[in-house]
DNA sequence: CTGAAAGCGCTTACAG
DNA sequence: CTGAAAGCGCTTACAG
């Protein structure tokens, strides 16, 4: 392959010249640029931004380390993530960790050998002090900034984040639910290993708090994180047992989307109707939860506005703007679109919970 | 940040030395080996992979090149080519043209310029010639190893590819409806600008044709591929269309799973019964389908073997195994996973179209 | 405006 | 086993 010294020599000019045409860095007279250009063609020469990179010690990559890929809101998070790096003239290395810490570690320790000029992480829900440690050494070499994008960590602290308000989302909920009259809201909630999760699980604790209630120990149920049929069947199986205890639950708050489709298939064997016998929250928002015979209300994430903001966070800070500026923790609101699932209950306490409604209500809340 | 030099000079050894110990490229005695180890740590030495690739004239890095990632195949084909790619100790790249040929261009340039060692294509459906010269000349600079995956083009010839069997999914969809008795079956295709999509509709005419049959042009109908609620308002307005003919459909194949919602929609205003009036098949699978009231009969696709087998494909000539051996095109099957919108019909037939049915079928054909 | 030369941080014969 | 040196392909003062 062609390099600058062969479009030099073919040019009749020297190297400085065609990486001044390359790179506009200098001024070059028409003639002289032109036949620079030709001989670029000619050759079908294609500067090496290896070279580029070791010269000018930049990049301009931009590493994404995140667990997984197949969630509802990861496509989207990534979408927008890559199109503000490409944007601002940036590439974008993907690395999915699975969730593994051991490979989160390797996979950080492989960005800094590429020498990235940032990072996006999105910390597994496994983040251990070890991974943390790593991290702070990365920081603190200067070399790359580092931000937390959609699942933060409290490990680093000082680390710039961008996430969804999962609070907010799950406190919304839970209120719109004991607003309704709901009084025994049980709670399917995901592996509380992570930040996000937890905040799920606390919002629907300080929404009860809040009016000076406590919900019953064995209303909170543990689920899966899985999106596979497992995810599906342990949400069906969980849902079962709820229903066999002596003062079962009147709502059903559950913390992923997967999970909805287990709870509807054991409500559907027990012939239960939603939301008559049971209201139906659901957290994330999907085309066909709305369009389902009877719609669920959920809790609408902006994933695509947390990887933008994510990657704009980290790019303002590579241009060097707010070099040193303290770190900055943002979180997107999320939204609660009431649907049937529970709207659907304040019409049937009217009429005396006749058959099942048909018409649709989808109202906004915004945090 | 420390260099080769510093850990050379701290461990009192030459940079030939640390080198070797960092590759295992040549035996090193046991305790200087351990000295250099140690001031590897104590400098808190990452190796720059980017004077490495310079140096080797290799990257260890993938390059892939994709139109979307928001469709419901893109997450899964996305993880496993990371998985095999890191496995084999690359890195990915990863690139969204968002469709547009002019971007794909730019990236495709760019992945030359970053001197990826391989390139996974995805062409856009807007693949034009002006980007197939340019990949024509990537590949013959030699460099840059190139493998379509997921979406082929006929341009250029002579690529390895990988991709699902959608000619044969729409054909084993359309052959089952026509066992099932229907004579009217409506496309809901997608804009025929990719192969795939060609591959589809390709298949709903060759299962009527093998049977003697010409479909009745007003019954091929243009959806979107908009994930957005554009596409599902399009696919609900087109199907309400339909059922305005004088001789309406008995069947609808669905070419995505973003316009099921809207058709499902439609179909419900004008309380037409699914299958009792209108047996229905998706091409492409989803859980949500299969949890449906009516569960869905949809083609199921391989995403994750699409991916897979790309990557390895890639890699297998990136070891130089395979080196010169002539380009293969592989075709993943794809599945016709058989549900009450379709095999209820088969039972209504006997019954004299009885009430809705709730038994649940469940088969699978391969092709 | 243009050109010769040092330097970015590695790897790899090559000589000892 | 170990060390000095050239080379990978750029950029960037620096001198003209």
């Amino acid at each position: 392959m062609a390099n600058i010294r062969d479009v030099a020599r073919l040019a009749q000019t020297s190297v400085a010249t065609v990486s001044a045409v390359l790179n506009n860095s200098d001024p070059v007279s028409p003639a002289l640029r032109a036949r620079v250009l030709h001989a670029i063609q000619e050759l079908n020469y294609h500067p090496s931004a290896v070279a580029r990179s070791l010269s000018t010690r930049k990049t301009c990559t931009i590493g994404l380390v995140m667990p997984y890929i197949l969630t509802p809101t990861a496509p989207p998070f990534i979408r927008a993530v890559e199109e503000e790096v490409t944007n601002a003239g940036y590439s974008l290395l993907l690395a999915l960790s699975d969730g593994d810490p051991q490979r989160e570690r390797e996979m950080m320790e492989l960005m800094a050998q590429k020498r990235v000029d940032g990072l996006l992480i999105s910390a597994g829900p496994s983040w251990d002090d070890k991974t943390a440690d790593q991290i702070e050494a990365l920081q603190a070499s200067g070399t790359t900034r580092i931000v937390f994008a959609a699942r933060r960590s409290e490990r680093p602290k000082n680390l710039d984040a961008v996430v969804s308000d999962n609070r907010n989302g799950a406190f919304a909920a839970t209120s719109h639910l004991l607003d309704l009259g709901c009084t025994d809201i049980a709670l399917l909630a995901l592996p509380a290993l992570g930040l996000n999760e937890r905040d799920r699980i606390l919002g629907y604790e300080l929404a009860h708090r809040e009016r000076g209630l406590i919900p019953r120990p064995e209303l909170r149920r543990w689920g899966s994180t899985s999106q596979s049929p497992d995810g599906i069947a342990l949400a069906q199986a969980t849902t079962r047992d709820l229903f066999t205890l002596e003062r079962p639950p009147d709502a059903i708050f559950v913390c992923n989307q997967t999970m909805v489709l287990g709870v509807l298939q054991a409500l559907g064997e027990l012939r239960l109707d939603v939301p008559g016998d049971v209201a139906l929250v659901c957290f994330d928002d999907a085309p066909w939860l709305q369009h389902l015979p009877v719609p669920i209300t959920a809790v609408s994430q902006r994933p695509d506005l947390v990887g933008r903001k994510a990657a704009r966070l980290l790019l303002h800070r590579l241009r060097g703007d707010a070099e040193a500026a303290p770190p900055r923790v943002e979180i997107v609101p999320t939204e609660l679109v009431i649907r049937e699932s529970s709207a659907g209950r304040a019409r049937l306490a009217g009429a005396g919970r006749a058959a099942t409604a048909t018409a649709r209500a989808e109202q906004v809340l915004e945090n």
